[in-house]
DNA sequence: AATACCGGCGAGT
DNA sequence: TCATACTCGCCGGTATT
C-alpha cells in the first residue's frame, strides 16, 4: 500500500503560546528569549512572531541584537521563554494527534511526524480530512494554528510542510514529487545546512534538479559515504526512515553560562557539581542508567569542546557524574592552560533502561559459539 | 583486521 | 564584550584486542 506521511509543525510555537495567553501582544513583534542570566539582554532569540521577522529578526540571534532590530517598532515585546509550560501545551497537542493516528514520532516540543497509511488506506483525499480534523482539533482545544504537510516520507512531509505557513495544509503525491523538488534550494534537504549548502554552491548546485543529475559515486567521494547516500536519495525525494514512536533519548545533557568567566579548574567543578545534581535529578525520571560521562566546555571565543570519558560499569549516582565530569575538567585544563570558559557542562550517555536491581546480563563468551 | 573509544563538526528544534 | 539549551549522527584519528 502507498506509505503516506504526516508532519505537523506549530507555527512559531512559542511566540504563538504567549500571544495566545497575553491578548496584549495581538498584532506586536512578539519576541520569545532565552535568558543566560549574564547582562540584562544576555541571550538568544528562541523564536518570534511573524511581524517579528518582518523587522529581519530570526531564532539563534543575541538578543542584544534582536533589540536593536526591533527599534524599528516601538511595539516589539520580549519575552523569557517558559519551557515547562510550553512541554505541557505540546504533551496536549500531541495527545491530540495520537487519537487521530496512534504511530506519531515526536522531534521537539512542536513537531510530530506521523504515518496515515494505515488510517487512510493509501488514500491522499482520505489523509487529508484526518489532517483537517487534527488542524481543527488543535485549534478549538488550545486555540493555536499549525501547518501540515502529507506526502509519501518524512522528507517530503517535512518540505511540504514549510512550503505553505502558517496555518498551512499541502500535499505531495507520488507523481508530483520530481516536480515538486527540483525548483528547491539544496538547503530544504533535511541534513542540508549552511556548510553544506555552501559546499554545493560551489559545485554550482544551488537547485535540488542540479543535485538530483550528480552521480551517487561523485557525490560519495566528493561528502562522505553517508551523506553522499543522503544527497543522493533525498535529491529523489527518496526516504525510507520509518516513524519512531518507541524512540528513546540516546544522552543526556545540562549545559549553563557561567555567571562569569573563568579559567579557574576549583571554580568551575563547584558549577559543575550543581549542573550534575540537576542532570542526575533528568536521568532518574527516564530511569535510565549510564556508562559514559562528558565534560562540555564552551570558550569565550565560543569555541567548543568536549572530554568523555566511558566506565567500566554503569553507574546511576550523581556522585559519579560530577567526580567524573571534575576529572575530565581537570585534565581539559592541563591540555588548555588559562584557558577562559563562558559556558560549561556536563553530558551522560550510553544509557541502559534495564533494571537497575537486576543482575548484570550473562555475557555469552566466545567459546560457547566454537 | 575488527571493534571501541575519543573529540570535533554539522544539523535539527 | 552579540553569540541559549538541548539532541543525534557522522567523520577521522587513535587505542585495544
Amino acid at each position: 500500500m502507498q506509505r503516506i506521511i504526516g508532519l505537523l509543525d506549530m507555527d512559531f510555537f512559542y511566540a504563538q503560546i504567549e500571544e495566545r495567553d497575553n491578548p496584549k501582544l495581538l498584532g506586536k513583534p512578539v519576541i520569545v528569549g532565552m535568558y543566560s542570566g549574564r547582562g540584562p539582554d544576555s541571550g538568544a532569540v528562541a523564536t518570534c512572531n511573524y511581524s517579528a521577522r518582518e523587522l529581519g529578526i530570526k531564532s539563534g540571534m543575541p538578543i542584544q541584537f534582536a533589540k536593536r532590530l526591533a527599534e524599528k517598532n516601538k511595539e516589539s515585546v520580549f519575552v523569557p521563554a517558559r519551557i515547562p509550560y510550553y512541554r505541557e501545551v505540546s504533551q496536549k497537542i500531541m495527545d491530540s494527534v495520537r487519537e487521530f493516528c496512534p504511530q506519531i514520532e515526536t522531534v521537539g516540543l512542536d513537531e510530530a511526524y506521523f504515518d496515515l497509511t494505515r488510517e487512510s488506506k493509501g488514500d491522499f483525499e482520505k489523509a487529508k480530512s484526518i489532517a483537517l480534523k487534527i488542524k481543527k482539533k488543535v485549534l478549538l482545544d488550545q486555540s493555536l494554528t499549525c501547518s501540515i504537510g502529507i506526502a509519501p516520507n518524512k522528507l517530503l512531509a517535512k518540505i511540504a510542510c514549510d512550503s505553505k505557513k502558517p496555518d498551512g495544509l499541502t500535499i505531495v503525491l507520488p507523481q508530483d514529487v520530481q516536480s515538486f523538488l527540483n525548483p528547491l534550494p539544496p538547503k530544504k534537504l533535511l541534513g542540508v545546512g549552511p556548510k553544506t549548502s555552501e559546499q554545493l554552491r560551489q559545485l554550482e548546485i544551488v537547485t535540488i534538479e542540479r543535485l538530483s543529475k550528480k552521480p551517487l559515486s561523485e557525490l560519495k567521494r566528493f561528502f562522505g559515504n553517508a551523506k553522499g547516500q543522503l544527497l543522493f536519495d533525498s535529491s529523489h525525494g527518496i526516504d525510507e526512515s520509518p516513524i519512531e514512536s518507541e524512540w528513546q533519548k540516546l544522552q543526556i545533557s545540562h549545559i549553563k553560562t557561567l555567571p562569569k568567566d573563568s579559567n579557574d579548574p576549583k571554580e568551575i567543578i563547584l558549577f559543575l557539581e550543581k549542573l550534575s545534581d540537576e542532570l542526575f535529578e533528568r536521568v532518574q525520571k527516564e530511569n535510565a542508567r549510564f556508562k559514559e560521562v562528558a565534560f562540555i566546555a564552551v570558550s569565550n571565543h565560543l569555541e567548543s569542546f568536549t572530554k568523555n570519558k566511558t566506565m567500566a560499569d554503569y553507574a546511576f549516582d550523581a556522585q559519579t557524574i560530577s567526580h567524573t565530569a571534575a576529572e575530565l575538567c581537570q585534565k581539559f585544563f592541563e591540555l588548555h592552560p588559562g584557558i577562559m570558559l563562558r559556558r560549561v557542562g556536563v553530558r551522560v550517555g550510553k544509557l541502559n533502561r534495564e533494571n537497575s536491581d537486576s543482575k548484570p546480563k550473562k555475557t555469552v563468551s566466545l567459546q560457547d559459539f566454537v
